[in-house]
DNA sequence: TATGAATGAGGGTTCATTCAT
DNA sequence: CATGAATGAACCCTCATTCAT
């Protein structure tokens, strides 16, 4: 029976126990991984040696696990954009340190952002996740706008569609997650350096065509 | 899932029975919308008014609906590449033409791209789902080889890595399945093109910066 | 994760399948003897001698299950009250006529009338239970007019409550049905007499005190 | 509940410690308005303004709750109906006494009662509520003794029988506790008396059929 | 006395799959 | 081909209770 007044523990808020963020963070790697929904509570207890029971000491529901891994990464990486944009770079640059900081995450938040690109899809649907709409549209508002300013200032290539443009650039950053390997032979930096090239300049060599 | 590499009855061969490619339409694209695990073979049935026991007089196992799916589309694709490749064009037109056959995909085939795109780091792990492992390196193949010759024509830039350069066009272009809307205003054709643009000579404008 | 799109079965229309009906009355026992929430779907399921997860073949939770019993009790006993109002008799044998169907209840809707006596109050608080309330003031109603059209034809005591005095029926009869024993020495008839005398007329003997 | 009969450590004594009084009544109200099962220890904890494990300082379990909680209020109430009865007064006064002293736990023992009403058929199966069946059958003894003795003075009914007479009294009393609102229109004093008005003469006027 | 982390058993429910009809 | 009843394993979550601090 689902009907019962059923507690009202708050076990959210910030307190962080260390243990919490222990936990997050297994549980982060194993979502990123296998998948949210395939990955069982009692995975995530296994691997941090307690008892699946004992993990709703610490978390709501496996839900606001993902919840709080989410809401971590986006408020953090929102804010790193919004301070880029206060900065006021001229477009050229300002793009550039956005892609940069879109690579960083890529190191701070691996497994945040794997989760994010792989579910959010799914997730955006219920309303406790609403917010990764909202934080998508901002990101979204930031890069279209400098594409444009970039635009009128004549670095941009006129006929480009910013919302197209910061659609690609998104997509082609959060899909690396998937294959990027921390310990492999290729560097964030190396890979934010191509990519950025390539966004910039494109795959011709100049007087290549 | 239990991926049991189990017998391999009847079901498979091409006698399109009509019913059996409907519900394999219907399947398909509820798999890539809602994903492959969280689409219950009910839910397949329920749509196609039918009981779920009767699905498994089609097909052996939900497991060999998507195998079914996934096969149809990687072979119809990596058959399009290799005659791209054999065609002899100079690598830039063979970079163009690549990138065309992708974004075609992406309207032929677009629930099977979804569902590679989406679970095929998953699915690749079983024996069964091999071939995908296969398939994509034989993609990466192609896309390496005409990348290097382009850079050896001096026709690309020399710097590029050629395998990053292949992880960073699939990625664009399979992630774009995921918001690309058939009824939308911009088309396959209108993304392809602008997509092309940056790929070959990115967002910058000529003397831009 | 509570959050899925979730099925949409049907399982609870009348087509009375001889099965469903048996199930429900093993519950129907089980559920007033044990209590709602004391009584497991696996201990319906083994004494059906059927496995838990079969039971929801058949219903789409615990919580269908009871609603099903005690909406088949309140709408036939309404029913049954409704007919004995419209049959139009004085006051006095109305009383008589809706004590005996109460008393009838007993035999008829057993479990029914137990697992409401006993579960009423925490049930009603669920909308999905919204319903039981609704009947008790239906109940609530034909009584309470009854027995104040009595008053006003001086057939029953004049300084009665007539709310009151439905509660004191109500709950006198619906609170036997706990020591209640078919196959004991009292007969239904029987307490229903006793009863109904003492209702009527009191303990005290004619000229008593 | 496991009800093992275990040890009986130090918490029973009656030395009162205040706070051990305290949270013995916000758990009484709890397991009476919401049902002893439905109760869960944290909920009574929360409502104590603690945690749950720290219950376990003052009570060995949640049964133990229960247990002191109703020893409590048989104790107290039986002494009170021998009371009655040694008083000695003839049979039809004997029974406004005892009818009089039921209402009136009504008042002091409010969710005992309560808690006895609706469980007793569930408590009184484990060995360790034997007590509750003990007390039962004193009630009755005591109740019937006076009613038979009421017959036999001429004063009672000669038809009744004095044990269904006695369920009628107890049940219609007992029920009344799940309405009773202490704060209504209708004091105590009121339903007692239009109550043992039904009992003593019935709801018929005087000459009314 | 109180905390807070953990236990361990069990609860309702889901779901791919089987099979007699 | 389809039905519908059943399986059996797994899933998320709950809760009384324990115990080191």
């Amino acid at each position: 029976m689902s009907v019962m007044t059923g507690g009202n523990r708050v076990s959210g808020g910030e307190r962080g126990s260390g243990r919490r963020a222990e936990l997050l963070s297994i549980a982060a790697e194993m979502f990123a991984v296998r998948g949210v929904a395939a990955t069982t509570v009692r995975e995530i207890a296994d691997e941090a040696g307690i008892l699946s029971g004992s993990l709703y000491h610490h978390f709501e529901s496996k839900e606001a696990m993902v919840d709080e891994i989410l809401r971590g990464y986006l408020s953090a990486q929102l804010e790193r954009f919004r301070r880029v944009v206060e900065a006021g770079y001229e477009p050229y640059t300002t793009v550039g340190e956005l892609i940069h900081e879109s690579f960083a995450a890529l190191h701070r938040h691996r497994w945040a952002m794997a989760i994010l690109h792989n579910e959010a899809g799914r997730l955006a649907e219920f309303d406790r996740f609403g917010y990764i709409e909202s934080a998508n549209r901002e990101f979204e508002r930031i890069w279209v706008r400098v594409l444009r300013q970039g635009q009128r200032n004549g670095v941009f290539r006129a006929g480009l569609s910013p919302r197209l443009a910061h659609r690609f650039i998104r997509d082609s950053v959060s899909a690396s997650v998937r294959w990027y390997n921390p310990s492999g032979r290729m560097s964030v930096r190396g890979i934010a350096e191509q990519y950025t090239r390539i966004f910039r300049d494109g795959m011709v060599a100049p007087g290549g065509e």
